[in-house]
DNA sequence: TATATATAGTTTCCGATTAAACAATTGCTC
DNA sequence: GAGCAATTGTTTAATCGGAAACTATATATA
């Protein structure tokens, strides 16, 4: 078996894509994870602590003081549930929804710079072929 | 335009097959950055720690201290140039091949899992698309 | 060749992440 | 329903990460 480089490598892969994307739109302004986190909000508002863990991959405690330092800046409010007082059920505020609007739009214009660069149809075969893969894995 | 889901930004799908993945291999043992630099080093020992910045898409201070910990754990060593004293030129130590030998393993064993239960051929265009896609956002 | 500018890395300071321990509540079993 | 296990989330202590400032060396310009 030949020596396999890096670049053969889905792990480093990804980690290099994500990390460029990531670190672009950082320079945008926008957080990633401070993004996905409203955006998840406002598809489905009221999800507990938990399920926001899984749906973002961050464990329970990292999400928890990222929670914090957007409760501090009135993005998200924490509403504990009346039929199980262990959890808490997360929404987006009114201020978080525009914060969002405004950050949908970079994040738009951003990713439809570079994929169009891409290519617009190899681009979505990426994300379809991407969104399986995750599938597997989780 | 309908409304975009989370599922439908590359921004999010490459954050979460990410983390799933890095998560995995720190499971089985291996740290994703340290394995990553232990291949470059592998690959093209001598490198200047720009260039690994760069290959690794690490910023400088955050492989700086990458790699005081992987020295004081003797996996790599740094060689002073002598044609350019600002230069610091980084290989991998013995022990750190061995390490590296050890942890190419995991990996190799690991990805064959992931890649055999999404489809050996979609797991290769998947990279193929990722390489490119990658050499693009640069 | 003296001075300015650019390059390569490291250090510092602060914010973010993690694993482990903890607290509170709920559900199960006898 | 009393006691025990499981679930949900937070806190703590230690490590890690990033932006800006700093050091050392090299190059360009006058």
């Amino acid at each position: 078996m030949a020596e396999r480089s890096l670049n053969d490598h889905l792990s480093h892969l990804l980690a290099q894509a994500n990390r460029h994307l990531s670190r672009q739109l950082t320079a945008e302004g926008v957080s990633l994870d401070q993004w996905r986190l409203m955006k998840v909000l406002s598809e489905a508002g009221g999800l507990p602590m938990g399920k926001l863990a899984e749906e973002l991959a961050l464990n329970l405690p990292t999400l928890t003081k990222l929670v914090d330092r957007m409760v501090q800046d009135a993005l998200v409010y924490r509403v504990p549930d009346p039929a199980d007082r262990r959890k808490v059920r997360m929404f987006l505020s009114d201020k978080g929804a525009a914060m969002l609007a405004s950050q949908n739009k970079r994040v738009e214009e951003h990713e439809a710079k570079v994929e169009g660069s891409y290519g617009n149809e190899d681009a979505q075969r990426l994300k379809t072929m991407l969104e399986s893969f995750i599938k597997q894995i989780v």
